[in-house]
DNA sequence: CCAAAAGTGTTCGCGGTACACCCATGC
DNA sequence: GCATGGGTGTACCGCGAACACTTTTGG
């Protein structure tokens, strides 16, 4: 079977930027292909979409497929259109970025991909296509996003330290935060909640853990509060 | 003539937002539509991406040919891709925001335009397809810009009064404006230079004239300085 | 008891905000 | 001389920044 139309068509793509959050650094998900172009490159997930499909659809049903994720923070992040950012014929692609909890994802190889890892943002192997660029453009993005916007949270555990956040901003937007200025701001925004659960298995004192409240946030941000970090 | 795939591709299309602002508010630039669908009714101008040129060219190319308008700020806003968002088949559009100097630009009718004309943006007519939300989200776009970034200048002529200025943050922002304190905050960003020019033709005391210091800006930008208004 | 990280308050300075009057110009 | 907008200064308050020690816990 095959289609015909009057003029020439750009193939349309979507390919997805899924950072995660360890100890010590941000991480991105890639992909080993299994195909040519750039067999056996790491690459983002990503692929063709199809025409009873909507652009978040095809996103998702990627991420599912090449890297097992589902249930994420997604959000479109820029459209790329290079005339010769394939090296087959003209693709225009349209980037995501998405947020998970590293803890979360069992992720898998699976159809198009020969492996799937985690690689550390300043220490990537060579990437397919523009995906270099990519990534940095959704870099970039998270980098203001996390400033005014609670997605944050997103990386993650629901249940999680004063620390443990500070580290994220930290780690995020690349600077040393002081201790006592962050909780206060923190805790003075009034979006986190204390639980009383306290971390587990550590050999010194345990701190306590909070919960992001989204409901409050969701009724702030009707209300045209802005946020800032 | 004709081109055959395996697969079933969409259309690959770009509509731009254009911005104008004058002495009461923020405008759009729209076109009326010779052609079906949406025969008659106003519309973004925009068209289809031929092959050989990149989204920006195209964003371009068509806000030339059918209104007459060149050399403006642009930059992509979001792609949109909902499945009937074009009656006719799948089109997926990489939507652009510009910002025109009102005075600069003699618009114009041409190619697929019956009319060629600016709209005051809490007065839009009917829109076709789902441009009006398009504009919509290209809007809040430009209201969260411009706060901390210097692109209200690409709104004014080279050479504004503080008035100008301050009277554009207010229509973007929707807010009123303390004069001393707006004039004190810019003043102090040291972006904009007296020039050694006054206003024209007015019945009243002239206001000095200043200019944008893209310069200084660009200096201060690349050391992470950071605008916020 | 030691190591490791949790948790906690105060001071200072700058920048944002509120606020009202005189000045220059054209008619 | 009057109408119209241009242009200017000060006082207060709140928030962000700097800064160090005690407490808890597990081993």
């Amino acid at each position: 079977m095959s289609f015909s139309y009057e003029y020439a068509r750009a193939a349309v793509a979507v390919d997805c930027v899924v950072f995660g959050l360890d100890e010590k650094d941000l991480k991105v998900l890639l992909i080993q292909r299994k195909l040519q172009p750039f067999q056996h490159t790491w690459a983002l997930p990503g692929g063709f979409v199809r025409l009873d499909e909507t652009l978040d659809e095809a996103a998702r049903r990627e991420l599912e497929e090449e890297a097992g994720v589902s249930e994420i923070y997604l959000e479109q992040l820029y459209t790329f259109g290079a005339l010769d950012r394939d090296p087959r014929e003209r693709v225009v692609t349209i980037a995501y970025y998405a947020l998970a909890k590293l803890s979360d994802h069992r992720i898998r190889a699976a159809t198009d991909a020969m492996g799937v890892g985690w690689f550390s943002l300043d220490d990537l192997p060579k990437l397919a296509f523009d995906h270099a660029e990519i990534v940095a453009r959704a870099h970039e993005r998270l980098r203001g996003k996390v400033r005014y916007a609670p997605v944050g949270f997103e990386l993650l555990p629901p249940r999680f330290s004063l620390t443990q956040l500070q580290r994220l901003y930290e780690i995020i937007l690349g600077t040393e935060l002081d201790k006592r200025n962050f909780r206060k701001k923190i805790l003075s925004l009034d979006l986190v909640v204390e639980t009383d659960e306290v971390e587990q298995g550590v050999r010194h004192r345990a701190a306590r853990l909070y919960r992001f409240d989204r409901r409050k946030y969701d009724r702030l941000a009707k209300q045209g509060f802005e946020l800032s970090i």
